[in-house]
DNA sequence: ATTATCTATAGATCTATAGATAATGC
DNA sequence: ATTATCTATAGATCTATAGATAATGC
C-alpha cells in the first residue's frame, strides 16, 4: 500500500514533468526557441510556472531536454544506420532501400528536428544548451551514417577516396533536413515520398560517378 | 545649393533606413525573429525606436523588408537560373557547371537565408510578414530553377514524366538549404565546395537514372 | 507644412523566485 | 524531512507611441 502511493506520487511526478516536456516541444516546433515563453508552457501543460523550474530549473535547460526527449522517442522507432549485412542482395538496391526507409522516418516529422534547426541556424554569442545538445545528437547520427556508407561502398572506392562516406553522410543529412524544411511550404507533403526516392536515386548515381572516376584513374 | 541640401537629406534618411536595416539583418541572423528586439536594433544602428517606428511601420514589416532588402542585394550578384543556350557543350557538363556557381553563390551566405530558413521551419497561428516573404522570393526562385530544368534535360524524358523537372529543382533547393544550414556546424566550410560538387554528380546521376528508366519503358 | 529625429514612458509580457501548502517517507 | 505543487510578485525587458524639436520646403 505504502509502496503502491510511493508509486504512485513517482508517476505523478514523472507524468507533469512529461506534460510539461509535451506542451513546451509542441510550442517550440510552432515559434522557436525565444518564442516559447512559460507563461505559454504553463497554459498548455496546466502545471504552473514553479513545477516548471523544479523540474528543469531553467528555460534553457528545459529546452534542452524537449530536443533529447523528443530524439530519444523519435530514434527508438526508426530503423537503424546500421550497416549492411554483406551479400544480402544487390548493393545499390540495399542503398535506395534504406534510403527510402529513412526518408520514412523524416517524414515522420519528429519534431526536435523543428526546434533543433531554428537552433542549428542561430548564431548567437552564448550558446544555448538546447543547441548544444542537437549538435551532440546530429554528431552521433552522422557518424552511424558515415559507417554505414563506409560499409555500403566498395572498398576502392573508399582506398582511392578516404572522406568520401563521410562527405555522402553529411549530403545525405543535408538533404534531408532541406526536405524536412521544405515539407508543407515549398513542398506538398504528398510529394515528399517521390522526392526521397529522388534523392536515393540522386546518392547512388554520385557514389557510383566516384567509383567510375576512381577506377579510371587508378 | 537648396536641391544640393534636399538631396543631402534624401540621402541621410535612405542612410539612416539602410543602417536600421542591416543592423536588424545582422541581429536577426544571429538570434531569430524573436530575438531580435527593437531595443538591440537601436543599439546597433545608433537611432532611436522612434525613427524605426517611422521608417518601418512595425517590427514585423522590418524584418519583411530585412529578409526583401537582403534578398535583392544577393540575387543581383549571383548568376540567373537562365536556361542555358542550346548546343553550347556537353549537357552533362554545363550541369556541373552551373551547379557549381549556384553553390558558390550559396556558400556567400547571405544573412537573409538565415532568418528566412527559421522562419520557414516555425509554425504559427499567425504568419509573420517576413516569413511570407522569404516564401515568395523562394517561389521565384524555384520556378526558374524548374525552367532550367526543363531546359536541360533531354526532351524525352520530361515528356515521360512532367513533374521530373520541379522535383529536381525542389531537391537542388532542399540540398543546398540543408548544406547551407550544416556550414560552419556539422560542416567545415572549407569542405562546402566539395560537397556542392558532390551533389552537382548526384543530381546529375539522378538525371540520368531517370532518363533509363523512361527509355527503358517507353 | 512636411520629414525625421529626439526623449520619455505606457502598458504588456518576460524569466525566475519567495514562501505557503499538501502529500508522502521515516 | 523530502518532494512537488500552489499563489503571488519582483524586477527586467518588450513593443509601440506621445509629444517636443530640428531641418528643410513652399
Amino acid at each position: 500500500m505504502s509502496a503502491r502511493k510511493t508509486e504512485r506520487r513517482t508517476q505523478q511526478s514523472a507524468e507533469s514533468r512529461r506534460r510539461i516536456l509535451e506542451a513546451a516541444a509542441e510550442i517550440a516546433a510552432e515559434r522557436g526557441y525565444e518564442g516559447t515563453s512559460i507563461a505559454l508552457v504553463t497554459q498548455r501543460s496546466g502545471l504552473p510556472a514553479s513545477s516548471l523550474y523544479w523540474h528543469f530549473g531553467s528555460k534553457d535547460e528545459l529546452l534542452a531536454e524537449v530536443i533529447e526527449h523528443s530524439y530519444r522517442e523519435w530514434a527508438a522507432k526508426i530503423p537503424a544506420w546500421e550497416p549492411p549485412a554483406d551479400g544480402a542482395g544487390d548493393r545499390r538496391e540495399r542503398l535506395r532501400s534504406i534510403l527510402r526507409q529513412a526518408g520514412r522516418a523524416m517524414v515522420d516529422r519528429p519534431e526536435f528536428m523543428r526546434l533543433g534547426l531554428m537552433l542549428m541556424l542561430e548564431r548567437r554569442a552564448v550558446e544555448p544548451a538546447a543547441r548544444a545538445r542537437f549538435l551532440a545528437l546530429r554528431q552521433e547520427v552522422l557518424k552511424a551514417m558515415g559507417e554505414w556508407w563506409t560499409a555500403a561502398l566498395p572498398p576502392g572506392a573508399c582506398a582511392a577516396r578516404p572522406a568520401l562516406p563521410s562527405q555522402l553522410a553529411r549530403l545525405t543529412m543535408a538533404a534531408a533536413d532541406g526536405l524536412y524544411a521544405a515539407n508543407g511550404t515549398d513542398v506538398d507533403p504528398a510529394d515528399i515520398d517521390g522526392l526521397h526516392e529522388l534523392l536515393a536515386l540522386a546518392l547512388d548515381g554520385a557514389a557510383a560517378a566516384v567509383e567510375r572516376q576512381e577506377s579510371g584513374e587508378g
